[in-house]
RNA sequence: GGUGCGAUAGCAAAGCGGUUAUGCCCCGGAUUGCAAAUCCGGUUAGCCCAGUUCGACUCUGGGUCGCACCUCCA
């Protein structure tokens, strides 16, 4: 049985779905006014992978990732690049999707945009309004009245009493309280009218909280299985979401609360407000877009994770490891489901370990260890069957699932000797051998080296990797 | 100041009240013309102080240090 750490609990509890066999899950995603950096892969990666467990266990599963395509920052964004927002969001959208796809980051069932929901969000804070949650200030905001909602802080483990103690930040003068938000900010005249929409409080635009409670409960339905995001979305997001949700429908919002670590840069939060952050793309430069997924997923979810090159080169000298033990093993035959699905036996030794340790808390660091040790065993006992079994398995995580000497040989783009030349230096090679030159054959094989290309002498021939 | 999380070998990272985590690195052996890859074996742990226990890295208490949230942030 799947556990997971609910962060509203702050344990691990078992998963038990609202309807049988369905899982309905939501991520929050990205605000689309600049390129995706590590952590926000790590949000991808991490739930994706949550997303394929649910699936290989069985469920059919229900995933909406919303895309932030109103806010603030877009709109000083496409105001500074002298550009619609539409035109700004829809560019990064493009290009979030190919750093997703990049590291194998399977589409969620829906990624809605905000701008398409305004409606719902309208309803939703009439409904707030209704209920006597929500209140018109004198600037034309409408906002959520805090005090009136009794669970608030119930996720973060905060009392307004404590977050009154921490105020750091002059309140906005007509609040009824300063921890209350804002639902509908009313529009300003030099505004463009693209982020004008009309309500019957004025014009104006949703805030960023109503977004998520407003898509959720209209794809998913008011009462959901799965809520996730990053560990800052914890306080305040999430749980202004859920003094939204439950505050306008009275009943329970959402069973498991998931949220994930994050990527550190010497120690430090990687953040935009700390500038130290490395977008996907740069680091794909550099890196194989699997060792990054690797990489991601050999942490558990919810532990920090520190970004360094050395890091990066160490979680691909461990997956060269696993793609050397694949070599020979055919790709999966395309076309029909899910990559290893239905090739995985579950009754299978290893694969019982692999899954006890992903129901575990989706335990991937644990589940790798797995993934090591029928390497060996596929090493060791040369079985086909063995190694067949550790794609089959790495598919369950999104790994592995490339040709081995494709990954092995793979990166001759940045300057390196292409693939013709290096042949031609080993049929040279083979010649000297077959001639006893040794010395000549040990010169080829250093220069190789030397090129970043590693041979290996085996008794079907000589092979390569780069390094 | 409030709240929460963490501290494991050279680096990274898990489980577990007693029995090999795992990967990289390092050392020895097998294999190889020599290598590489692979296999076999080995070295290096559990922040500090108390307590519980026959026994603690694992439980409890205290301390120290680190990180995060309390402001936009995945």
């Amino acid at each position: 049985m799947l556990r997971i750490y609910n962060t509203l609990a702050r344990d691990k509890q078992d998963f038990k779905p609202i309807e049988a066999n369905k899982v309905r899950m939501y991520v929050c995603g990205m605000t689309v006014y600049d390129y995706c950096h590590l952590g926000h892969a790590r949000v991808m990666v991490v739930f994706d992978m949550v997303y394929r467990w649910l699936k290989a266990s069985g469920y059919d599963v229900n995933y909406v990732r919303n895309i932030t395509d109103i806010d603030d920052k877009i709109i000083k964004r496409a105001a500074e690049n002298r550009e619609s927002i539409h035109t700004l969001t829809q560019r990064f959208i493009d290009a979030m999707h190919q750093d997703a796809d990049a590291l194998g980051v399977q589409r969620p069932d829906h990624e809605p945009r905000a701008t398409q929901f305004v409606p719902q969000m309208l309803e939703m804070i009439a409904q707030l309004e209704k209920n006597g949650l929500a209140y018109l200030a004198a600037d034309g905001d409408v906002n959520y009245a805090v005090r009136k909602f009794d669970g608030y802080g119930k996720l973060s483990g905060k009392s307004l009493e404590d977050l009154r103690a921490g105020e750091r930040v002059e309140v906005a003068s007509d609040k009824n309280d300063p921890l209350d938000f804002v639902l509908w900010k009313h529009a300003k005249d030099s505004e463009a009218e693209e982020v004008k929409w009309d309500s019957k409080w004025g014009k104006g635009r949703p805030g960023w909280h109503i977004e998520c409670s407003a898509m959720g409960s209209e794809l998913l339905g008011k009462h959901f299985d799965i809520h996730g995001g990053g560990a800052d979305l914890q306080f305040p997001h999430h749980e202004n979401e859920i003094a939204q949700s439950e505050g306008a429908h009275q009943c329970q919002y959402v069973n498991y609360w998931m949220h994930n670590g994050f990527v550190r840069v010497d120690n430090e939060k990687m953040s935009k407000s700390l500038g130290n952050f490395f977008t996907i793309r740069e680091v794909l430069k550099k890196y194989d877009a699997e060792v990054v997924r690797f990489f991601i997923l050999r942490a558990h979810y919810r532990s920090p994770l520190n970004y360094s090159d050395q890091h990066l080169d160490d979680a691909k000298g461990a997956l060269t490891r696993l793609y050397t033990a694949l070599k020979g093993v055919p790709s999966p035959t395309s076309g029909r489901g899910i990559e290893g699905e239905g090739v995985v036996d579950w009754n299978a030794p290893y694969a019982q370990r692999f899954k006890s340790a992903m129901d575990d808390d989706l335990n991937t660091p644990e589940a790798v260890a797995v993934l090591f040790d029928l390497a060996n065993e596929a090493n060791r006992s040369q079985s086909e069957q063995a190694a067949a079994q550790l794609k089959a398995l790495a598919g369950v995580l999104g790994l592995l699932q490339r040709d081995a000497q494709e990954f092995l040989q793979g990166g001759s783009s940045d300057g390196g000797m292409d693939d013709s030349a290096i042949s031609a230096q080993i049929e040279a090679r083979i010649a000297a051998k077959k001639a006893k030159n040794f010395a000549e054959a040990d010169r080829i094989r250093k220069e190789l080296l030397e090129a970043g290309v590693v041979l290996e002498d085996t008794a079907q021939g000589t092979s390569w990797r780069r390094a």
